[in-house]
DNA sequence: ATCTATTTGGACCAATCTACTCCTATTGGC
DNA sequence: GCCAATAGGAGTAGATTGGTCCAAATAGAT
């Protein structure tokens, strides 16, 4: 049904609970426990994001995860593919090795590529601060993306 | 990874068979025969392309589908609703009953409708003439999807 | 009218992937 | 030197998917 991993979801969930205390270091429990998720899979999801770069881990006591960036400069299409990697809606869209018996068939493959592109683009023009902005206000409402909730 | 299912895969692979031979009746294991995709799974496509209606299938002796419009006026965004269901990205999208926990975050609801109906969009504006365009020469070259293929 | 070929629709298995957990090593503050 | 917290790995149970099979219905042909 397209969707997209729960780790996603959860994601930005995290994401959303670190950019509400911008200056305070919060530590994985500290992030499950605000936000009632399974502890265990919130430090997972931080490892990974803090692999993509999203967001700065220090360790030690009295560590935890910090934004490395602003909200507005952080796209959703980033925490998908912190956490689920490359955008591939298709087997034959990445290099996967795939079972695409005839060859005249496969030529789809081209047509594939411009759905996927045009997916990747939508996510990458929805910012963090975007999907946030229900919730604080930042800053102007979110325009493009109002009118288009029902 | 952000990836629709191979079901949807293999229908827009079937459909373009049936599209090859526009005006013949073609039965499932003719489709499977000349596609390479296994003969009962393709049956199964078939089955839920003709409940979806993109396709009409007769019974009886010298039986088979047809496409039931021409691949101008199918979207991609039909074939993908038929085989995989309506498009979702999230749990919260469609009316899940998710365990969303605390709600304030699940204010970002919102927001994840609107990526939504954006990569359906997406979808919607792809036909299956599009698609199949690299493999026969139906109409005019295939403009946008050209460009933005790599 | 009967017979046969073929689609339909359902139930049914097996394999893959996901979400989740746990354990150990490393690192920073006290 | 000790404690707190991340980092990174492996490992497990459950859900979902891809694929198969069998009985019922239907339309053409004899």
């Amino acid at each position: 049904m397209l969707r997209l991993s729960k780790m996603t979801d959860y994601g930005v969930v995290v994401m959303g609970r670190l950019a509400s205390r911008p200056d305070e270091r919060q530590s994985a429990a500290d992030v499950a426990a605000n936000t009632g998720l399974p502890p265990a899979t919130v430090g997972q999801v931080l490892k990974a994001l803090a692999t993509g770069g999203l967001v700065s881990g220090t360790r030690g006591a009295q560590g935890g995860y910090l934004l490395s960036r602003r909200p507005e400069a952080i796209s959703v299409a980033e925490i998908v593919v912190a956490l689920d990697g490359p955008v591939a809606i298709t087997a034959c869209v990445e290099g996967a090795d795939d079972p695409c018996s005839v060859e005249a068939t496969c030529l789809l493959k081209g047509s594939w590529d411009a759905v996927n592109i045009a997916i990747e683009d939508a996510l990458k023009q929805v910012t963090l601060a975007d999907m946030l902005a229900p919730l604080f206000q930042f800053n102007p409402p979110p325009t493009e993306l109002r009118e288009a909730t029902p």
